[in-house]
DNA sequence: ATATGATATTTCAAGCTTGAAATTTCAGGC
DNA sequence: GCCTGAAATTTCAAGCTTGAAATATCATAT
């Protein structure tokens, strides 16, 4: 019996429908079903979280460091957010915090050497599980999306502009 | 000065360019922004969360009612988490709560009239937001867009099968 | 009747998230 | 040197989320 899998769509079979609502629900859905999927990844096998991971990813890419303010904006989280993820790694000795040389309101988070080489197995992983996830789609069909996606993005910068 | 809006994207200016994670990191930054305003309307305007306006949007479509298991199952979240969010609900008279007269282990939630009236306008509200930040999306596109999710949706449950 | 495994739910600790208030520091103007 | 507004950060309460453990109920075979 092989049955073709699918997936449950939140709130399916809404009467309501309106076409807009069901896209929006639609993206919703496929995001937060890789997000668990990410998640539950790393927190079996590698024992961290996914906002620890977005952390070092974000300092992976910036060896000369970041201040919270600019992890806060890099990641689109809160300045209070950035400080407790921050102190967990800092405490799991994934990243070191010093003082800013120019500006002694804030301070510098780097990766640590422990910190680097951990994230280069937890970056490998995260590609291989985003790989795997998208697998049912071609190339052109990933172009496409990445496209609309990226229309949708600017429909939503207009939008927010408007207040 | 009309300069064009634009959005940062998650980890913008990553230089591991492997698409597949750009596509990723483009599809959360749209449902992150979307879910953020949702939640912010729903704050400001209404006084009310994103999953309690869930939850009852579920219900409003089963005015039979739905155990809290079924509830779990079309909102895609724990059964614990929806014993806490369906108390909220309960609390402010929005949701009543009665033992189901088949199964002594379960019981039955629904809205309540106040919690009809009130979902009445979230609704509006919602589709109105939505359509809104939809705006710069043609016709066509947002049937290309859905129909892609629709594929990757697919791709997702195929690759949920494999373990 | 009863034992047993399955099912529905709640409870709870740990962690993320936000926004507002408080704190500290900076940068100019005086 | 001081004052003042701006900027960076931390603190904190409230709320969401999960997964695991605990409870309670059901359904069935004996």
């Amino acid at each position: 019996m092989t049955r073709t899998a699918f997936l449950r769509e939140k709130h399916d079979g809404a009467l309501d429908d309106r076409g807009s609502v069901r896209l929006w629900l639609r993206l919703l859905t496929c995001t937060t079903v890789i997000e668990k999927r990410l998640k539950r990844g790393f927190a079996d096998g590698y024992d961290i979280t996914l906002p620890r991971f977005d952390v070092m990813a974000a300092l992976d890419r910036h060896p000369e460091g970041m201040t919270m303010g600019q992890l806060s904006q890099a990641l689109l989280v809160s300045n209070g957010n950035v400080t407790g993820v921050v102190q967990a790694l800092v405490r799991d000795r994934y990243v070191s915090l010093a003082p800013s040389p120019t500006d002694g309101r804030s301070s510098v988070a780097r990766l640590t050497q422990l910190g680097r080489e951990c994230f280069a197995g937890l970056a490998e992983a995260h590609h291989a599980w985003i790989e795997a996830m998208l697998a049912g789609l071609g190339r052109e069909e990933r172009g496409q999306l990445h496209q609309l996606l990226g229309v949708l993005k600017d429909s939503l910068a207009a939008d927010g502009e408007k207040e």
